[in-house]
DNA sequence: ACATTAAGTGATT
DNA sequence: AATCACTTAATGT
């Protein structure tokens, strides 16, 4: 397949005519695998992502450099960060990885601004960036109000959502990595959760049954 | 059989 | 909620 193709098949439904065969000139296609790394702080952002299938985990990392799980970017999702830092042609301040298998296409940032003129482009560009806000706010809730028992529930519905899947294969280091929190914590939570009857709990693996 | 890794738990701060 | 110290269970070689 092409990558004229996978443009027509994957994104009529969001732009018009004239942008597909545009987009379909400059695009380049993709593909990550799991936990491959996009973008890391500091790196200079030339390209804009556009998903087509898989997802992304977008983290900020703080001065020690530990990581917090901002959120997942899906299919038809754009990161809005970069929206935000290719305006004034800036570096990256957050680091993107590969949640699962993702395919994506990468426009040159140039063109965020020369496409305005479009009105489906533009639609996009204010939606996702109204969608990413959304969730930066309810990221900053997550870290500030929320106690670990909401955040973990929180963590684990939005990884479903983006795995497309309620069956999930971590384990209880990792969503405490990614959370940053202990792993004791982790296990101590999950296990109330089980209790309550919202996941079952296995070696490696999570399933979200309260969904 | 042994080592390694994941997960569970009580006690302490 | 974090850390320590220890146990138990599953998995790899």
């Amino acid at each position: 397949m092409d990558t004229k193709e996978i443009i027509t098949d994957n994104f009529s439904f969001l732009f018009e005519k004239s942008l597909l065969d545009e987009l379909s000139e400059i695009a380049k296609f993709k593909k990550v695998e799991k936990d491959e790394y996009l973008m890391d702080i500091g790196q200079e952002m030339v390209f804009i992502p556009l998903i087509i299938s898989g997802s992304i985990k977008i983290f900020r990392t703080d001065d020690d450099g530990d990581d917090y799980i901002l959120y997942f970017i899906e299919g038809g999702d754009t990161c809005a960060m970069t929206l935000n830092c290719c305006m004034k042609g800036a570096k990256s301040e957050i680091k993107a990885v590969a949640e699962s298998d993702t395919e994506l296409i990468l426009i040159p940032i140039n063109k965020l601004e020369d496409w305005l003129h479009y009105k489906s482009w533009r639609a996009f560009v204010f939606g996702s960036y109204n969608n990413k806000f959304t969730e930066m706010l309810e990221a900053i809730d997550s870290l500030a109000f929320m106690n670990m028992n909401e955040r973990i529930l929180k963590y684990l519905k939005d990884k479903v959502v983006a795995n497309k899947d309620i069956a999930l294969s971590i384990t209880h280091n990792i969503i405490s990595m990614e959370l940053n929190t202990s792993r004791v914590v982790v296990s101590r939570v999950l296990k109330k959760l089980e209790m309550d009857g919202d996941i079952k709990l296995l070696r490696k693996q999570i399933i979200v049954l309260n969904f």
